[in-house]
DNA sequence: AAGTTGACTTAAA
DNA sequence: ATTTAAGCCAACT
């Protein structure tokens, strides 16, 4: 048996933008959460490739997602302030407090 | 074709 | 809390 497929990039990058798109305001997500959330838990750093690579003119939320430390995006000078601007907490390290601002999506 | 990189994660120190 | 290390895997040299 087969157990070593490999992702079809068109379909996962389109179902990670579903994913992000669902993201509620004030509310964030991890790489890994979506990886997981999608069927491939050990692809959280195919998710960052196609996050740095979101068309702007789809208009997502992509600053709502962080990795598990809550640290916001190296190449995304505008995501702390966004994230800011509709309400999300940060701790004394400049990391989102994710405890109180993760989506928890297993609960809707 | 072999080695490196990265918007990652978990665990350990 | 912060740093290091190992594991991970598609993309890029």
């Amino acid at each position: 048996m087969i157990h070593c497929h490999h992702v079809d990039l068109a379909s996962f990058r389109k179902e990670v933008y579903e994913v992000v798109a669902a993201i509620p305001s004030g509310k964030v997500i991890t790489y890994g959460q979506i990886a997981l959330l999608l069927g491939f838990p050990h692809h959280s750093r195919l998710v960052g490739h196609v996050l740095r690579d979101v068309p702007p003119e789809l208009h997502l939320p992509c600053h709502r997602v962080v990795n598990s430390q809550g640290r916001t995006a190296p190449t995304f000078q505008a995501q702390q302030r966004l994230l800011k601007s509709e309400g999300v907490t940060f701790k004394s390290n400049g990391n989102v407090d994710i405890k109180t601002c993760q989506w928890e999506y297993m609960q809707l």
